[in-house]
DNA sequence: AAATGTCGCAACCGCTCTTAC
DNA sequence: AGTAAGAGCGGTTGCGACATT
């Protein structure tokens, strides 16, 4: 915690949504001086909100890179999936779609996910029903209920929203994954290369690839690094398989998964890393 | 056309974790 | 070690838009 301790405003926040003039002075404030500590981002600004309604509005809605609108069908399945094992950690489901926040695909899940799935339960546990001429009613009264609805590619509801892992077998698992899977390529669109400009960065194997080139091969094993150009970002979004092994991140990152990534490649600390 | 119901989303709330002192 | 404050996360709420009666 670097921030200097701001006192409290004695003036009450304002609350509810946000008007355009105030998302110009937060994206204006954030994309010239950055952040690192939200409480004093009202009083530099002149915004009558709290730190933390500004960080909220940074991150959900403001944050360069963000999609909106409709998810994508890859991206339903994505959640569904990640749903079943990570449970309700939304920020971690998030970081496996680009471009999504936490939040949105929290409302997703509630206003359109968690109906499908319970009727996809539903369809499944009926026509189990049919197959065992109405032992399911049966077995569902009965204690042996879970082991019935186990063998379902959707537990219930109820189960799913309460299937939290245990933490460090979550993290272990993540750990895992990531080790078969890492990426080539790490995105960070909004970064301007100026910044990284004398920086010990600029000569490690982050950064020895040709991005400019817009004929860059992506595919090639050896790519990885930062991509900063927008027009790239957009390109390879569009370009790669869905079953590429190449990963496109959007800030802010996770620092575990940095150093996991690029062991020992950057000197450079996180904090430094993250402008 | 008006009243009522439903849905989707932005934002708030409360909790936990982390960090500085 | 204890405490206070900030950050982050997930749950929940409130409101506007749209649909239905």
């Amino acid at each position: 915690m670097e921030c200097k301790l701001f006192d409290k405003p004695k003036n009450k926040h304002k609350k509810g949504l946000w008007s355009p003039d105030e998302d110009q002075k937060l994206r204006n404030y954030i994309l010239k001086h950055g952040y690192g500590c939200w409480s004093s981002v009202p009083i530099n600004t002149g915004l009558k909100r709290n730190g933390k309604s500004c960080r909220l509005r940074w991150i959900n809605y403001l944050r360069p890179g963000l999609k909106r609108g409709t998810f994508s069908t890859e991206e339903e399945e994505t959640i569904l999936t990640l749903h079943q094992t990570l449970g309700n950690k939304w920020s971690q489901i998030a970081h496996h779609l680009p471009g999504r926040t936490d939040n949105e695909i929290k409302n997703y899940w509630h206003s359109h996910l968690k109906k499908k799935v319970a009727k996809l339960y539903e369809t499944e546990t009926q026509a189990k029903d049919v197959s065992t001429g109405g032992e399911m009613e049966n077995l569902n009264s009965s204690s042996s209920q879970n082991s019935t609805t186990q063998n379902s590619s959707f537990n219930s509801i109820e189960h799913m929203e309460g299937s939290l892992m245990d933490t460090d077998q979550s993290t272990k698992q993540k750990n895992q994954a990531q080790n078969f899977n890492l990426p080539k390529i790490l995105f960070a669109e909004w970064f301007s290369l100026d910044q990284f400009h004398g920086k010990d960065l600029q000569n490690s194997s982050f950064f020895n690839n040709n991005f400019d080139n817009p004929n860059t091969n992506f595919q090639d094993e050896s790519i990885r690094g930062l991509r900063l150009d927008d027009q790239t970002v957009e390109r390879e979004m569009h370009t790669q398989p869905n079953n590429s092994s190449v990963d496109i991140f959007f800030p802010p990152f996770d620092q575990d998964l940095l150093l996991d990534y690029f062991p020992g490649e950057f000197s450079m600390s996180y904090d430094e890393l993250y402008i």
